[in-house]
DNA sequence: CAAATAAGTTGATCTATATCAAGAAAAATA
DNA sequence: TATTTTTCTTGATATAGATCAACTTATTTG
């Protein structure tokens, strides 16, 4: 499960916003329990179902959230930075979703009995954790019309435009996951995926090698995207 | 548009227990404007796009939220009480999705800052707003999987049983909408939701006659949800 | 109440994508 | 490096559900 280090998270400082009051000069909120910890690339790093006895906070790498149902699973999001797991924290106690690793990530477990009396003793944290959980509703809902409005080819062209836009913000990067994984995102078959990436190759929107992409014509794939 | 009445909204004290803190001896939180509102069923509430002045409390009735892109339009949730409008609180001045009435509905509208305002002051009801907003997020999650992850006559099972278990708590209820637009909430063209429901009237699992619908046998109904 | 219009149902056909099967390429192992 | 194993791709076939068309039943309107 990699490095354990009880109480050293003084990188939270930079990354972590939340944990300081802006108005009252940054100074940060006592009390909050937290550990760093570091994940390898294909990890659990919780599973749906389980008790939530933390929630935990991006540092450093890219994680997937996905539901679980009848051995199948729903990809519902790639996370790069800020909280993940903040919707177990108060209508149940178990994790509402699975998140594994995509590439080894170091993040900050964050004691979930610290962090509410936190919230329930200062207001503007409360806030800035509505912030946070409403800008993922907001993912959702466009996860929701990718998902059930989309064919194929605009559901790989939006896992293709989440990589390059919110992941590595650039149209070259390499596919963090196995064809099967990928398949997985875009709720397609690994062959039918096989298939999209190869007409999306024919028509020059993309080159790649493997697990190499680059995007040619991004206005076009945007397109793609938008008119399904 | 139906009647106005501003400030008149003395019977949230009863369902909109947010406002009162029990832990003070339910003492109201003033300075929040609110007015009570009556839309018909039809009527639409507010539209997915267009600016969020206030967010909106249920007392009476039923509406419907979804999703609209390229004409088309993904039914997310219907809402019976508890609040309808919280995504867009902070992160965007634009309601994240479309609200219309599915059968008359009294409501109360929060004016948005007076009620942010109240938040930022009041920390447990920041919790309550986080409590109210994930507990719709997990339906979020449980309708994803429906509409991911089911099969025709696992979406129309879904459907019924919210109706049974969350809207009517009874077997027996009209069902209050079109076929078209029932068809829309499963996902499915009129011609396939009716396919379905007669297939489900022939192994008896309920019967129906035009919108009068009885659940036969709920557990095989939700057997059928499960395994889609 | 009759006529017109809309909503719902049923059957026939079509289509997107899954599944099955085989071969090619890449990765892991010896 | 050779061999095995896994992953990926391509083609053939199958299938769930959409669309189209016709008919029936409600609902609305004059």
């Amino acid at each position: 499960m990699g490095l354990l280090i009880k109480n050293s998270c003084e990188q939270c400082k930079d990354g972590m916003y939340c944990f300081f009051d802006s108005a009252l000069g940054d100074q940060p909120i006592e009390g909050i329990e937290h550990l760093e910890m570091r994940y390898s690339k294909g990890e659990s790093i919780f599973k749906q179902g389980t008790i939530a006895p933390h929630i935990i906070f991006m540092k450093e790498g890219i994680v997937k959230t996905f539901l679980e149902h009848n051995d199948r699973r729903q990809t519902l999001c790639l996370v790069k930075n800020g909280f993940v797991g903040l919707e177990s924290m108060y209508n149940d106690k178990y994790f509402q979703y699975s998140v594994t690793a995509i590439t080894d990530v170091s993040v900050c477990l964050i004691e979930l009995e610290s962090f509410k009396k936190a919230i329930s003793e200062n207001a503007w944290l409360g806030v800035k954790i509505i912030e946070a959980v409403n800008i993922r509703t907001m993912h959702l809902y466009e996860r929701v019309i990718t998902l059930t409005q989309k064919q194929a080819p605009g559901r790989v062209a939006d896992i293709l435009l989440c990589l390059q836009d919110r992941i590595f913000e650039s149209t070259e990067f390499e596919i963090p996951c196995s064809r099967k994984e990928f398949a997985e995102m875009a709720t397609l078959s690994p062959e039918s995926l096989s298939r999209v990436l190869k007409d999306f190759k024919d028509e020059e929107l993309i080159s790649f090698e493997g697990k190499q992409i680059k995007i040619l014509d991004l206005k076009r794939l945007e397109m793609i995207s938008m008119v399904s």
